[in-house]
DNA sequence: TCATCGGATGTAATCGGTTACATGAAACCG
DNA sequence: CGGTTTCATGTAACCGATTACATCCGATGA
């Protein structure tokens, strides 16, 4: 590889105008701008990253901070994938590059500043923090040291710190008054784990229009899952067994509703017919499944251009961090409504 | 952020001692070792990635090479959260990052060149070809430049280049013994593209063992798909007007078998026991979706963990590159055989 | 005509490491 | 006891960029 000071040689100029042709052109006159360009081109130059980051303390790399053990259940991410690839093109196209950051070497498995540390080591400019659910005090450590950090689909701010979330609340709501629409009065709900945020807030939005309906929700008709398969088969169980029996149901995410679903046919009952079943979230399993599953959809894509805005405006340099960007959610009909 | 030199300073030792004490401890006598470790815990030292870099020309980051486009279909790799985490895990077990590959900003979208710039600029030690189907130069391009590569899901060689793939023909042969011993003889199959070598080599396997049974699928009992939902129901439907009827069908790809399955409900039918149905890659929605997919899974968390230690061959430098790996495929038994 | 200004470029220090080579001291050996 | 090893450490060049500051030169204005 052709460095800097090759360039310069063959174009008979200082290694200084080289760098000002690549970083602010402006300043070189243009005969010599060209003259360079020209030089670079034919040998095939490239300034190298790494001694640039050295000079700079810049390295145009964000993290991507994702605790992953696949050994431990929950570590799936629904839209990883969709994020991920919306988060790379976002962020490729203001030139900046995604690591994935694994823990420091140098670290233990628990050590708060496993993340903290390679971010220094790498001067990694900022980072994305894909929520895993738990209040991991090695995430909290790289918000007190001030880097730039975008969570997604958490709540999570601080003086560097912003989040990108989907309109829960409002997708609960358009849940209910879907279901109103279609007839509905005796209606339950089979939630999240308590202390989930996102699951709350559903809860919440979709409750306050039901109220505006005129129905209250029995406590008994508010059932907690975990967001996997059985707890939703478990709760429809129990749902199920309510007398009068609800006529439709709202799971606060699509694997428990296709739990749900299970649970309705297994007991000899009819989807749509006999219990209308939406859920949350729009995976894949919703249209695969028959009868296709309404839902709410997230805005999987805009997670991603939502995450890469927030952070470039913070590595712009502002006083402040963005305000966090609520995403609308928009409901997908299909047969099981 | 401290330097070396700064350690070196405190601890009395020149900056090459400290330097030894992090890279080749052994030739530190154990005092002065000792002695340096504390100074540098103390003030919180962590050598400069990017320093280091420079230096050795090693970066040890693996780039992830996926080239998406989220507006085209297809981009999607079945497996990509698995192997994911896989990878990442078994990467940084060896102390490697991985870096998701954006093109270059100063290449074109087009350009041949757009991996190979961003590999070069960063002194990428190695690279992860996810498959998105296409033979594109940029990925050739990789090759020529002789960096060291591990394609996944994908037939790739060359002197720097490896491969890991799914014992896909076994995979077929798995499928085919089951169905006959489920006692079908009258079976059809839904495969890939023509071009596409892992269907190919499930659809031999899938014909031998059938061969060996006697059994030989006349032309238009097999049907070619691309994989998607769509396909695979258009499949079915013309193979369900198939005289005599076929009363198992393999799919060569699980949401094709969820197409299929489709078919045949919407024909009046019932799985399995009109027609059993077996798909291949074991995808999320196998499980959930009612009767229980029965299909041919492959080692997804396998796919991350050879790959990780394919490339950690080739960095070792060996003068050849490591043999391709075959991942074990096995049957998952459920509902729809 | 000369001091002044500003635009284009060069000089050289710097970023934070690695490592070939040099040095010095202790150990070993005939 | 002098010479040779061996081991631990230091010296300093180098990796490839950026950038503060210096310099040069032609244009401008009094």
């Amino acid at each position: 590889m052709s460095s800097i000071r090759e360039v310069a040689r063959r174009s008979g100029v200082s290694v200084a105008t080289v760098s000002r042709v690549f970083n602010t052109p402006e300043v070189v006159s243009r005969q010599t701008r060209q003259l360079v360009l020209g030089v670079a081109a034919e040998i095939g130059y490239l300034p190298n990253e790494s001694a640039r980051t050295l000079a700079t303390k810049k390295s145009n790399m964000v993290g991507l901070v994702w605790d992953t053990d696949h050994r431990r259940p929950g570590w799936r991410h629904p839209f990883l994938q969709d994020i991920l690839v919306a988060l790379k093109s976002a962020l490729s196209a203001h030139g900046l590059h995604l690591l994935m950051l694994a823990p420091d070497p140098g670290a233990g498995p628990a050590d708060p500043q496993r993340f903290l540390r390679t971010v220094q080591r790498h001067d990694v400019d900022g980072v994305v923090i894909i929520d895993n659910g738990s209040r991991d005090p090695a995430v909290l450590a790289l918000v007190d040291a001030a880097v730039p950090c975008v969570a997604l689909d958490l709540q999570f701010t601080g003086p560097t710190c912003t989040y990108i979330a989907s309109d829960n609340a409002g997708g609960g709501r358009l849940a209910a008054a879907h279901l109103i629409e279609r007839g509905h009065r005796r209606i339950a709900t089979i939630t999240g784990p308590a202390r989930n945020w996102p699951a709350a807030q559903r809860l919440a939005g979709f409750r306050e229009t039901l109220a505006e309906a005129g129905i209250t929700l029995a406590d008994d008709d508010v059932v907690a899952g975990d967001f996997y398969l059985d707890s939703g088969h478990a709760a429809m169980t129990r749902l199920l067994a309510r007398d009068p029996r609800p006529t439709a149901v709202f799971a606060a995410g699509d694997e428990m509703a296709v739990g749900a679903i299970k649970a309705i046919h297994e007991a000899g009952l009819r989807v749509p017919d006999d219990v209308a079943v939406i859920g949350f979230d729009d995976i894949e399993v919703a249209a695969l499944i028959p009868p296709g599953l309404t839902t709410v959809t997230q805005d999987k894509i805009g997670f991603g251009t939502a995450a890469a805005e927030s952070l470039m405006a913070m590595l712009a340099g502002t006083a402040t961090p963005p305000a966090p960007t609520t995403l609308p959610t928009t409901l997908i009909l299909r047969g099981s409504t």
